[in-house]
DNA sequence: CAGCATCCATCATGATACTG
DNA sequence: CAGTATCATGATGGATGCTG
């Protein structure tokens, strides 16, 4: 009998899609590669992104366990994102994508 | 120097991004990776995506010279999709996504 | 600085009905 | 079967003001 690829499908690769498929979710991993970042520095580094979106997918990625969020309570105050060990599982996976898209976006 | 990771990903993650970031494209590349289907099948093993949705996200895939359409003018009309070579190469890295979700999701 | 709240315009998505 | 057309709804973008 033929593999359900249906079901297969709606497990699991479908909660990924929910926590990575958006328009926010990898560029904010990707910018995390580089280290520890602040709420402001990661509005800079990714293009066109906007205070109330970066905020509501900082959450979501948060929730997801994927980044990391501390606070720190000094004037003004300080707030550093960082991904966790399950966030930076994803660097390969991200990086494929990366050079998949060097190889074969317009040629 | 430090590298410049927003001109970076300017450059290609955000073109990779716009093809396959959305809501859609995955689960349809997935689905392919069976096989050729017929738009039918498709739109059957693609849970909760609708006809307009599916139209839309092939036009894009096969713009993106992804996916390959093949009619054929046969009564009813047959249509059939399949993945280009630049297509299978996204499988290792969808499988890579998957494997991390089995892994990392909801644990 | 690191957010939250609000208003508004625009775009994306969903659900169906319809046609060659 | 393989789409197209249409309408309703929701998500998102952009500006801006407010708070601890």
């Amino acid at each position: 009998m033929k593999k359900n690829v249906k079901i297969e499908f709606k497990c699991v690769l479908k909660d990924v899609l929910d926590i990575l498929g958006g328009k926010w979710a990898i560029p904010i991993i990707y910018v995390l590669f580089d280290g520890t970042k602040r709420f402001k520095e990661l509005e800079r580094n990714i293009p066109n992104i906007n205070t109330r979106m970066l905020v509501k997918e900082l959450k979501k990625l948060e929730g997801a366990n994927i980044i990391r969020r501390e606070a720190f309570a000094t004037i003004p105050p300080t707030v550093e994102y960082s991904l966790t060990e399950k966030g930076k599982k994803l660097q390969p996976i991200i990086l494929n994508l990366y050079k998949w898209g060097e190889e074969n976006v317009d040629l």
